[in-house]
DNA sequence: CGTCGCATTGATATCGCTCAAATCCGGTGG
DNA sequence: CCACCGGATTTGAGCGATATCAATGCGACG
């Protein structure tokens, strides 16, 4: 099991936070299951879980993977059951917002309502921001954009937070092409690293 | 100026219709530009509307395009100035939405900020979809993840919307892929087609 | 010290991109 | 009515960037 030292939880509502019940799940398994009932929204905390249906034909379709400080089944607070299927893929450590108080809140609380739009917002955004990173053709690219639209400040300097797999896989890429991109960008005096950091260079 | 025959506004929610003002932007013509304030949220009648940055290298960097059923700037509502161009890239008719309007509803009509919330984790989920669609290696994967997300029934029907040039480019592809991709699935009977109708064979 | 996973680089295979060309179709104007 | 045009559709040939397979070094951790 994971034990989340820097806990990636800041994004999550005031109002949400007394809700929270920590679940741990180890890789593999089951989160929820297609059908059953809602019972809760969850926020990782560490680790990862996958998103995803089953084909006829027996083949996994997967709809998303939620990382580190990402909520998942937030769509599933309009429905009455759940829609797909979630699976640790990595042991993880999540929190269980329970749904039906969720609801309440958003009913109630004005504030917390409006924050959860919010989020909702922000986090259309960049996915819609991801969308088009991932539509572009060449590894370099890829890497630009994803420095210009996520990097902050002037240099558009980003932080890695996980390993530069975890990027390659955000990006799109095999770890061993983003290595080679990421080398020949470094070469090409266009993008410049000071340890876990990454900017451009002008 | 495109003339909407079937207008796709079903899924407008009641409390804003009467707050909507038609526009009619020309290809080309700007909705809205970076650092303006936000006035308005806006929803695609038809045709198509861009979002963009320019990044300072001066290329055009593309966040995302809006088409026929779709809101844009939605975010924006969270914001006090857009931050990113709108730009219609085929002669459109759009939707507009006051944002102080549309704000002070979701405070004060809580069935409306109940609507919008499904609203935009609706989009999330589609958007997120899409996102691990574009992450499969293959054009067949891709075409078939569509089908199986994106499609009605139990066969998973699609009714194109406009060319195949368009579903090309929603699935990250050049037409001429897509084109040899049906082909070949059509003659493996994986997918099957009956007019503009696109579905999964058993 | 052995194992495991990340980081890094090399060699080869391959799918989709690019360029190209032919056909079809709807609209437009003489 | 027909010639013309632009865009979508369809198929072909070759190239190239990334995936894949492979090997090595490195650091963490038991």
């Amino acid at each position: 099991m994971p034990n989340p030292v820097s806990r990636p939880n800041a994004a999550i509502p005031a109002a949400l936070r007394p809700l929270a019940r920590e679940v741990r799940v180890a890789k593999g398994e089951w989160v929820f299951r297609k059908g059953e009932a809602v019972h809760s929204v969850f926020f990782v905390l560490d680790g990862e879980v996958r998103l995803s249906r089953f084909s006829k034909g027996g083949g996994e379709i997967a709809l998303h993977r939620a990382g580190r400080g990402e909520f998942f089944a937030e769509a599933a607070l309009g429905a009455a059951r759940y829609h797909c299927n979630a699976i640790a893929s990595r042991d993880s450590a999540l929190l269980a917002f329970p749904a039906g108080k969720v609801r309440a809140l958003l009913g109630t609380d004005a504030t917390f309502a409006r924050e959860w739009i919010a989020l909702l917002a922000r986090q259309l955004q960049r996915a819609r921001a991801r969308l088009e990173r991932l539509a572009l053709k060449f590894a370099a690219e890829r890497v630009v954009h994803y420095l210009q639209t996520e990097g902050a400040g002037d240099r558009h300097e980003v932080h890695l937070q996980g390993t530069v797999k975890d990027l390659a896989r955000e990006l799109g890429l095999t770890h061993e092409a983003l290595y080679r991109t990421l080398a020949r960008l470094k070469r090409e005096r266009v993008v410049g690293h000071e340890g876990a950091s990454l900017f451009l260079l002008p």
